[in-house]
This record gives C-alpha cells, sequence and structure tokens, in this order.
DNA sequence: GATGAATGAGTGTTCATTCAT
DNA sequence: GATGAATGAACACTCATTCAT
C-alpha cells in the first residue's frame, strides 16, 4: 500500500504509463503535487525534490514548466485565485438582494477554504513570491474584499441586511472564512459543505435584517445534510478555532 | 532617519552604553527583536545574523540566551501565551454573566493580536517547532479556544446568549480574532483599541441574547472613541479582510 | 612540483578530462582521498572542503555520494574490513595447520596494515561513527580477532603450535600487528611486504611448537629480500615502536 | 549518586571545600579531568567546557593554568612520558643482564599502559600539538625506543637473549606494549598487575635465550596471582586484540 | 523533454579564546 | 583568581538553480 496523500496515479509520468499526455496536463501535475506539499510542510520546508518525487519525475524536469519555485507558488496561489473570481462573476452574474448575494459568496468561498487551491490563497506567504507577483496578490485580494462589501452595502440599500459598517462586517466574515483555511482538515468531522451551510448562517445571521429566518442553509447544497435539526447543535468545526 | 522598526535605544547591547544590564533584560531583548523580526520577514527568512545585527552584538552571542533558532521561535510564541493565560485568569476571577465574560475575552484577546507577541500565536508555525514544544502548543490553543466556548455555554445557560452551537460559535469568533494577527500594522488607520472595541461589539452581537443592546463598548476602554456613532461606517481596518 | 601524496590523475574529476567516468568509480575516488586525508591530517582535521578540493570538485558534489561526512569515514572503514574478510575467507578456504594458517594470516594482515584501507581499520576512531555503525565495527573487530585465536587453538590441537593462551596470544600478535597501521610510511625504510615477512616471522616463533624452524619466510613473497641474512640485523621498521 | 568516572572529591574546587589548595594542586586536577575525558571521548570531541563542568569551575578559569587546550593535551602526555622516563631510569640505575631489563622495562611500560597518563602517550595524536611539542613527542618516543632497542642487545652481547634483529623485536614488542593503551579499560577482567605479568612473559619468550625459563614473573608483583598455572590458559585480556 | 551531476550562496551551530569586571 | 559574556573562525549540511549530455 501507499500511504502517500496523492495517489501515485495522478502523476502523468508514472513509469510505464503513457508519458505523452498534453504539457498542460503536467503541469498542472505539478501544481496538484506542490500546492498539497506546501500546504501540508510549508513552502520553506517542502523541497522542489520532495515534489520531484512525487511525481516520479527529478527535480530539474519542474523546470521545463516553471522557472523557479517561487512561480510554482504563484501558480498555486493563481488557481485559487480563479476559483474565487469564477464564483464572484457567477453571483454577480445572478443579481438578487444584497444578503442573498453575500451568502452565496461566503458558502462558495467556505467550500473553497477547504481545497488545496482555496487554501493557497489565504496559507501562502506573499512574501515569498517576487514583488511583481506579490502586488498582483495584494490587488486580487482587495478587489475580492471589495465584493464581500459591495453586497453589504447593497444589502443595506435593499433592505436585506441591517445597518452596519459594511467595511468592518466584511472584514469579520472574511477573518473567519480565512481561518477555515487554516484548520480545516480532510479527514476531519465535517465535510466542506457541511461547514459551507454552517457558516453561511452563522455569519450572516448577525447582519441580516430578519434576524434568525433565513431560508436555512441558503445557496443549497446537495449535501446529505446528516439529520441535524435547524437551531440544534449540530455542526462540529474539527478543531478549535484558536487555529 | 533609522528606518529601522525598532528603535536602536531597545537594545542593552548599544556601544558605549552601560552593558551591565541584567540577562533577564538581554534575553527579553533579544526576543523582542526576534519576534519582530519573524512576524516583519518570516521566520524562514529572518536568520539568526539579523537578529544580532538588529541587538548590536554577533550571532553565537545569542546562544548565550537560547539553544538554538526554533527555541527563541518558541519563547516568543511562550510570551505571547502567557498573555493570553493572564487574560482568561482575570476574566475568570471576575466572574459575571457568560455575554459579559465573552466580549471581555474577545476584547482581550484582539488587543493581543495587534502586539508582537500575540500575532505569534496565530502567525507562526508550529511545524517550525520541535515536536515537544508543538504538542504545548497544541494544548494551549485548546484551552484558549475552551474559555471561548465555556464562556459561550454559560452564556446560554444564564440566558444571556442565544442558544447556538457554542462549538461554531466559538470557532467563528476565534477564526476572526486570529484574523487580526494577520493583517494588524502598527501604522494603520485603527488603534488596536477601536479594533478590539469593533470586533467586541460586531462579533458578540449575533449571539447575543437581546440583540443590538450590548452596553455598547462592553469592556470600557479609554481609548479616544474618535466620534464615531454606532451603526455608521467609522472603524477602518487598514486593509482588506481577505489578509 | 606537486606536494601532494595522490597524483592529481587520480581525480575523475580533473579540469579538461573526460568527466564522464561511472559514478561507482567516482565515489571510489572520493573514498581514496578521503582516507588518505583523514590518515594525513586526522578525521577531525580533515574538513570536507580540503577533500572535495582535492577532487577537484566543490563540497557539496560530495554529497551525491555520500549522505554525510561520517558516511564517508564508515565507507573507508568498510573497504578495509572487506580486504581482511576476503583474506581470512581465503585462509580458512586454504585448510592447512594452525600454525601455517595464523602465518598466513598475519603475513596478510601485515601488509593490509600498510595500505591507506587497511590503516582505516586501526586509525579511526569509532566514536566518530553513529551508533549503528558502531555496533558494526565492533562485531567486525570481533570477529577478526576470532580468527586469531581459531588459527592458534588449532594449532595447538594439531601441534603445531605450543601451548600457550590462545586468547592472549592472539592478542599480542595482533596488537603488534595494528600498530603498524601507525607507524608504517609509504616512504619509509621497509616495503610492506618487507614488513610482512619480517612480522610474520618474528611473532610467530614464539609459539610455534618447533621454535626456530619455520620454513623462514612462511607464505612465500616475490620481495624482493634485499641481501639480509637471517638473524642479522637487516629490516627496517622506520620509525621507532613507539609509535 | 554521582555516576561520573572521577568522584566528585577529585576536584580542588568543590564547592564547601577548602578553596585554597596550592595552584599546582589545582593544575593537577586539571590534568587528571583532562587526561580522563580527552581518553574517554576523544580530543576533538571533548571540549573545555566539559573539562571545567567536571571541575566545577567555568571555561575561562581554565586559562588561568594553560594556554590553550592543546597546552593542557601536551602537559597529560607530558606526565605519561615522565612515569616512563622514570621506570627506564630505575632500571638503567638497577643494572642486570638485558633480558631482565628488558623485562622490566616491559612490566613497567605495560602497567604504565593502563593508566590514563600513560595511555596518553598512545593515544594521543601529536598532530593536536603545536610543531614545537610535536618535535619533543617525537624525540621522547625516540628514546623510548632506544631502550627497548638497547637491552636487548646488551642482551644478545651478554648471552641472556638470543641473536635476533634488536631493531625489530623492539619494534613487535613496543607494538604489542602500546596496543595496550587502546583496549585496557579499568572495568576489564585483567587488573592492570595481571596483564604487566602475563605481556612480560609473553613478549619475552620467544627472545629469551632459554626460552620458556624465565624465573616466571620476571619483575615480582606483589599480584594476587590468581592460580594460574604456568603455560596453562588464565589470563583474560578483556577485549579482541584487534582494538 | 529529461537527467545526473555539479555549484554557490547561505544557515544554524560549535568552540577555543578573549576581556571587562 | 574567577566569571559572564562575547566573538571570530570554522564547518557540515541544504537547496534552488544550471548545464552538458
Amino acid at each position: 500500500m501507499d500511504s502517500r496523500p496523492t495517489p501515485a496515479d495522478a502523476s502523468p509520468w508514472l513509469p510505464f504509463e503513457n508519458r505523452r499526455r498534453a504539457r498542460d496536463e503536467k503541469r498542472d501535475a505539478v501544481l496538484r503535487v506542490a500546492v498539497q506539499l506546501f500546504l501540508e510542510q510549508g513552502y520553506h520546508r517542502a523541497t522542489l525534490n520532495d515534489v520531484a518525487e512525487r511525481l516520479n519525475i527529478t527535480k530539474p524536469a519542474l523546470y521545463n514548466y516553471f522557472r523557479s519555485k517561487d512561480e510554482i507558488l504563484y501558480a498555486c496561489w493563481s488557481l485559487g485565485r480563479e476559483l474565487v473570481d469564477d464564483a464572484i462573476a457567477a453571483i454577480d452574474a445572478g443579481g438578487g438582494p444584497g444578503l442573498a448575494r453575500l451568502r452565496k459568496l461566503v458558502h462558495a468561498y467556505a467550500e473553497l477554504m477547504a481545497t488545496d487551491f482555496g487554501a493557497s490563497l489565504v496559507r501562502f506567504d506573499p512574501r515569498d513570491l517576487t514583488e511583481a507577483h506579490r502586488r498582483i496578490v495584494r490587488a486580487a485580494k482587495k478587489k475580492i474584499d471589495r465584493s464581500f462589501r459591495d453586497y453589504i452595502a447593497a444589502g443595506i440599500a435593499d433592505g436585506s441586511v441591517r445597518r452596519c459598517d459594511p467595511k468592518l462586517s466584511a472584514f469579520a466574515i472574511a477573518g473567519s472564512l480565512n481561518w477555515i483555511g487554516h484548520w480545516y482538515q480532510r479527514d476531519g468531522a465535517s465535510s466542506p459543505a457541511e461547514i459551507a451551510d454552517e457558516f453561511t448562517l452563522r455569519l450572516t445571521e448577525g447582519i441580516a435584517a430578519t434576524p434568525d429566518k433565513p431560508a436555512r442553509g441558503g445557496p443549497k447544497t446537495k449535501t446529505a445534510r446528516k439529520a441535524s435539526a435547524p437551531g440544534k447543535q449540530g455542526r462540529k468545526p474539527p478543531r478549535g478555532g484558536t487555529g
């Protein structure tokens, strides 16, 4: 048995396997493995050798796809960013009252935080990037923050959200969500969908105009909601909230 | 102008200065500089040479006070932990309804997150520590988390807090607070006290039994609350909530 | 003039030379240079830089072949051990009376002590090795000692050796031989073969059953025995016997 | 209980003890501890801190008695040398046939090899000394070797020793003896006196003019010779002769 | 496209030695 | 005489990166 987190067949370089998959596929494989390793061991402790080893290739081969270690880091982050951007774009496209949109974002963001690339967004240290990339990261984060605030402001305007400071509220909500990226573990007690459901409810009930009466579950998930009556204590985030 | 964050006179080794301060004072100076540097540049990028240089000593001199780099890291973290423990002890000693205690904790914790040693608690990576220290860290974090939950549970019992899942709520609150350690900057728009006041209000209003009517300001701070009417947009967290 | 003991062409890394020799050849070259340097300067005084320099490579390149300095030390020792083991195996395979086998061993061992890898066996300090390797070393030494004793015991049994304490006699003989590793120098007055001949004679005459009548020269060497009549003072160990 | 090899009271700096002993006494104490540590751990692994610690003093205090670490090493060696010189002087003063004197030397030398300062002579590496000291060491060793050869030559002249090559014989004998310094352990099976007796017998029986008839025991020791008939297997050197 | 081999720059750590007190 | 503190010089080891093949 192979106890490595990534099943060996995730690597397009597997020996005895067709080695002619598209370049992009290989690039993606590098990122999948890298993001995992970076999260698992931390960027500085994880060596390119580790990455290469898990891919059944050698270290210099990585340089066919990336120019440097920090470029890999950036690419990981970038993939995570795309996910958030897509989510935001979809929500924006959907329209609806501010509170609904906020809830959709919270839900999507929470789920993303439970993915490798999503967690990249908050667990990687921008100081490991080049200045150029660092600037891009800063801008992207600002944009995401903007969305939170905009939805809240819109909600206030359309009456779905109580009067409050959008900046600060966005801030508190995002902080809570970001933290998920630090504690979530695949083998934890709660599934990403469950966590997302709960956080959607909890993080918005405080600012909803009509407290306590969201349609419970907001953006529906196909999640098997394992018999937890609303209002009852049921959700179980795996570890302590202090990280 | 000296652009270094620590004013030079923070070092007991300053040339031409009285070198006879106590050993503990020097040890503390090392920690003050180290925690700063670790936060500023990240643990791995900050070298012991950097630390020593800022103290006007040489690298090996550090080994008079600490046995290894990771021991310095642990000592920094340890100091932060003491601060939290003291705060919790004081609150426990004070008694009062669950909600009041929760607010005190939120307030104290938020303020701590704006200090170097406080931020250590959430910004240092336990994987940089020895296994022994890592275990201590884990236990301490669990204990802090416990306090959040206990206060909430007590609040529910005494009627000061609405029925909710203590675990999850503690989780959301602590997540939001921890995040402060990641974005707070000394030169930001809001003072630690202001941030603490706001977070105390916002993070607990959602679960208070009688929403919207906290005595506004919870644990009073002597903070000059610069004319910001409740409900109006006044608080200014420096950067986006997405870290 | 190049005063270095190893002629430059011993290095497969010589500049402007074909660099494509086999990996094992390079590994061996490292060992050849390392053992030399370790004997010459002592393990602690010899740095990996020294080793690398003599090989026209850089220090980290050594890590392609060995994981640590002490692993190099062990590998040197290990090569020496193989030589002894082979000699013993050959003698065991050959059979013959105890005394004859003892003489063969003394002869072979003496000659080995005059080689770099042979001297490793007695000049390297096992305390520089890891515990695991140290155990192997101890076991190997015990096994060699065993052979000396067994041959003596066999000799007593078959009448070729006088009655004596095999343990102690083996001890005295081996001690004398081991010491060769400490004083022998390539540029000394006696060749390894000469030394081996003499020691074979002297160290066994005391315990031979029929004193004074070994076939003079025991295991014949093709050594040019430079006109030294038996009984006359001819052999010239380079330096004093006190090391 | 104190498990350290040297009883604590060997240190003139022991707390609560009269601290006013003579300077030389302290110097000697340093040497006693140093030689022990150097033999125990090896010169390079033993730090001056280790030495100081065992003496209940601090590292710089050592510099009151010695100018450098290698001077301590030399002083240890020097003490050992005195012991041998004294023995030789006594033997020379005593006169007697060559064989008798040789046996006295072998006996005395063997016993010395079982002492810390005696072992210094053969276990310390002269390359750790300054060039000046190294020269002294070389000269001293030559002189000792000279004595062995002289006694043998005298023995041949007076008929007590069989015709042989004095140089080589001295060499083999001394080698065997030196090796004792490498394997002797205080807690071994044989006492120094027993070892000395045995080696005196064995190492000279081969070259005695009338083999097998030494007055058994040569230079008498008061050693309790635990019932071991001559010629029978009785002596038990603790470990293998291969070091 | 991939690799084996090599490197340069750096990092924590050790330790004999010095010096002001 | 003794110490606490500091230092300089080294050293083993790591790792991202390069390059000839």
